[in-house]
DNA sequence: GTCTATACATCGATAGAC
DNA sequence: GTCTATCGATGTATAGAC
């Protein structure tokens, strides 16, 4: 048998990390993200505990690479086609995310939470969550929203739906339930303070018009 | 030297473990929650590494310790007296809040998220944990939110505005700064939903009164 | 790449002397 | 109550055979 060409070979290297990562996340789940076993993690793929260290440098190195395939999951669970109006698909993206964060509480533990000492995503981990947050925030200027304060706002009310379902009904649906109709508030809300500076009948100019 | 009387031993045990607790805290915020080291702990009072175990029962009888001090000193924080203005005193209670979990953030990790393998609150710590929450549901009934849904959306609200703030910009007030003008926004959306079904002027009956 | 073998420092926890 | 001594497990790392 002759040697199997390189990307060939990157294409086995790149397996076998996936399916450490997949196995990594069991054992996550069973014993918690900070509690994972590197040879626990190892006899779970069917290798000895050194032979990690051939795919990940060290255990941080594995939280990163999770980091980057929690959010890649995250991502694509998101990236699909929305209801027209801006606003249903603001709210329809919502309850996605706090249902995803429901779905696994290790995942949104790892991915929201810096919960494991001395872990910092890598440039390269950070930019996938990046790209999620730029996903997110198309669909926000699309309903309107664009003032920072806003985002901040917004941000903070997804992450405490997820939170809350997270951490007091795992699995369930209380705080997904909650999606829409938080957002149409946040929405009214919005609404209401453009059209205190900038009534919209009678139309007239704006009051303080930097200029 | 006879013997201390036991109320007298008692005391000084407490101390002790008040003592412990805070050297517990420091070590926490320096190398985080889940790397506190008990032999670094007890050198810090003092101490060798197993005379920890005449005052705590396990790492995590330590952690169920610090786990109803942090909510003692929340509970503290937000006794006192309030604007009249049920309204103004809600929004005065969130800031706080944000304001409190900004301050430590692996208190804010301990109280707040469930991060460490293994740990739950043994059910008299929990009991303080549930002082805490009684007393922000006194404020919110003050101010007109009882509805169970609503609450839930309030939690949510204010665990996300804490997140947020803790997670992006710790010590600082970004997130604290839009705690009135949240809740302002949640008290509009209930009164306006209320007033939905039971509009104030003209005086009428409910629609769909149930009896 | 994977293995065996080994090493080191650190960790939570326990036994038993004083 | 506090100590010394020790245990088993852990993460980390390396050397060297195959």
């Amino acid at each position: 048998m002759t040697a199997p060409a390189p990307d060939r070979r990157q294409q086995r290297r790149g397996a076998k990390r996936a399916a450490i990562l997949d196995a990594a996340w069991t054992l996550a789940r069973r014993d918690g993200l900070a509690a994972i076993s590197l040879r626990d993690l190892a006899d779970a793929v069917g290798l000895r505990q050194p032979s990690l260290y051939v795919y990940f440098d060290s255990k941080l190195d594995l939280y990163d690479a999770m980091f980057a395939d929690g959010w890649r999951q995250f991502l694509d669970s998101v990236r699909h086609d929305y209801p027209s109006g801006p606003h249903e698909a603001l709210a329809q993206f919502v309850a996605e995310c706090v249902q995803f964060s429901s779905d696994d509480v290790v995942r949104h533990q790892l991915l929201l939470q810096r919960t494991i000492p001395g872990f910092e995503p890598s440039a390269e981990s950070f930019a996938v969550a990046q790209e999620f947050y730029e996903f997110g925030s198309d669909l926000l200027v699309r309903a309107g929203v664009s003032n920072p304060a806003d985002i901040d706002m917004f941000t903070a009310i997804v992450n405490g739906l997820a939170h809350q379902q997270v951490a007091n009904d795992p699995g369930g649906t209380r705080w997904v339930r909650l999606a829409g109709q938080t957002v149409e508030m946040l929405l009214a809300d919005v609404q209401r303070r453009v059209e205190a500076i900038d009534p919209p009948r009678p139309r007239r100019r704006q009051r303080n018009p930097n200029h």
